[in-house]
DNA sequence: CTGAAAGCGCTTACAG
DNA sequence: CTGAAAGCGCTTACAG
């Protein structure tokens, strides 16, 4: 059965084709007669354009791609799912890919996307990308480009990102006003932005409070992901190396996580030998025990804002509409549990 | 700057269209020298085919369409990746909708996919779904259709699924021989094949071993989805009516985490008052307090195995080749933990 | 108000 | 081995 193409429209109409497409597409000109009979024409014969022909004139996929570092994370799941629930009601579709953190895998990724031509890109970087030229190739196309989350400051496009700095600050800032004195940092992989963020905030609240900054308390994760197990092998480096440290801010929930089950296992008292603050309110932060204090990421909202952003360009660029970057922060909010002192 | 087109191509060489393209194509009647010219022009002008014309022309879009549940799921998640992961392999997209569980929304996307002339569609259907034309038309429009999971068996398509039944008797077996005598089960929404299923495993399990099946040990959640608040609540409502159960089968590892979390909250003690099997093998099994017995569901293989046997009914579409319909059951196993007996 | 014509950028059967 | 031509199914500027 071969689909209904409006040429056998026209022919059952006995009208031309050009008609009948601007009769379906409500042009003033069409007679209301007109109009009528083709979409009742179009009802009953179940016609559909072919998006293919569509796309070919318009020069539109209504189609944006979605790069991510991973899909199976509780925070990018969200912003998945904030994205596609946006992207539908503006009617665009959303083609998803993984970078699993690798920078080859991304530029691939995104040739992939340019050749299909969809009609912009959203992206949060892989841990490995330290080289933006993918990037900028695709804004020197013109092509409509939004960052979240993972960004890199330096690329000249739109970014939806919350304060990563601040928020440690904040976080680190909840320990030592519950008493902590000598508090650790498990930072995560070395390149993305956001670590580095969340470090330097974690470094300033120490040194605003006259706590000197010992680099012998970072610990970085050289795997290049942040694994529950890294959090594990991270807490115990940091007892064997330390018998002082009373806190510890870490870089993501599912490490804290990780970190908390050693603990637990190895008999350290949280919060009273040991406090805690993770990153990300991801949902088991409030399930294990005790529950995580932790930094609330807004992960739906961000994937809704990145797609608006990116929206906001597609139509611009089509009215030829002067493009105005924006970069959104998102607020992020401490939410005090029992892995630090009242 | 606009795309370089064939056309372009052909004027700097000085040779027609037709030519340039079958080079491009590796065609046996163009000459190596012609082939090595074009193939340099093309590098040199970063020409992209433009894929709207190509899909025009083929008819093919080399994109499928994913419809799932909800996207902020573990298990899902790990579909995701794995359907993704193998469609790259084979130059495939994948366009991703979430149906939130609603029938009415499954429709409306299985019609955008439908005008978006993907290749094919792979689905898990929602829990909401009970009607199931607008899967049966997209079989008699000859498009393409895999279902995995949450699958209608009435369906005449490819399937890729667990033995449910199966993994729930297990399940259930595994209570019965560390010592339960009195097994409840929280079997989850009404509707979906799955649920149905796990809930006459654990029937028959019962049955097999000479246990009286008692339908007010069965908790129905009547929200729609599996939901760590059900479980509490369940879990809750089951300590009210009931006084002698001693082990709990439940429809998914999120239910049962939420379950033990109120156990636990209420100081009932797992395993040794309650006992308690899980489903899905989620991550954070391994990690709550108990660690819990669970069967694991092989999400990422299913995604992976949906993919390939989607491509393959593409693929023979494409060569007239007959069309046999495959079910793929993939292996399940139990995962005893903490909250069985050992 | 309606329709003929051009064209989007390819692919491929056909002719030479 | 190369190229002219038709055509995929639309949209839209233009003519009448």
């Amino acid at each position: 059965m071969k689909p209904v193409t409006l040429k056998q429209i026209a022919e059952t109409l006995n009208m031309s084709v050009s008609t009948v497409s601007k009769a379906l597409k409500d042009y003033p000109d069409v007679s209301k007669k007109t109009k009528r009979l083709v979409k009742e024409t179009v009802d009953l014969l179940n016609y559909k354009p072919n998006a293919f022909a569509v796309n070919l004139r318009t020069k539109e996929s209504k189609t944006i791609g979605l790069i991510i570092p991973e899909v199976v994370h509780h925070f990018f799941s969200s912003v998945i799912k904030g994205i596609i629930a946006r992207a539908e009601k503006k009617g665009y579709l959303v083609i998803i890919l993984q970078s699993n953190e690798s920078y080859e895998l991304e530029k691939k990724q995104i040739d992939l996307l340019l050749s299909k031509r969809v009609d912009g890109i959203l992206i949060s970087l892989a841990n490995g990308t330290g080289n933006f030229k993918h990037l900028n190739d695709l804004i020197s196309q013109d092509l409509p480009l939004v960052m979240f989350d993972k960004i890199a400051k330096i690329v000249n496009c739109s970014k939806v990102i919350i304060n990563d700095r601040k928020a440690a600050y904040t976080a680190t800032q909840h320990l030592i006003d519950t008493g902590c004195k000598r508090i650790a940092h498990f930072r995560g992989p070395l390149l993305p932005q956001n670590s580095i963020d969340r470090f330097l905030g974690y470094k300033k609240a120490l040194t605003d409070n006259g706590l000197p900054y010992d680099p012998s308390l970072v610990y970085i994760c050289e795997c290049g992901d942040n694994s529950f197990e890294e959090g594990k092998e991270s807490a115990r480096k940091l007892l064997n190396d330390h018998t002082d440290v009373d806190g510890i801010f870490i870089n993501t929930d599912m490490v804290a996580i990780g970190a908390i089950t050693e603990f637990n296992k190895l008999g350290i008292k949280i919060p009273e030998d040991i406090s805690v603050v993770g990153f990300s309110n991801w949902f088991m932060s409030s399930v294990i025990s005790p529950t995580l204090t932790t930094i609330n990421q807004p992960g739906y909202e961000m994937g809704k804002e990145a797609f608006k952003l990116l929206y906001k360009e597609i139509k611009n660029r089509k009215q030829n509409s002067p493009i105005k970057l924006k970069t959104i922060e998102l607020e992020t909010k401490l939410i005090k549990r029992g892995s630090t002192k009242n």
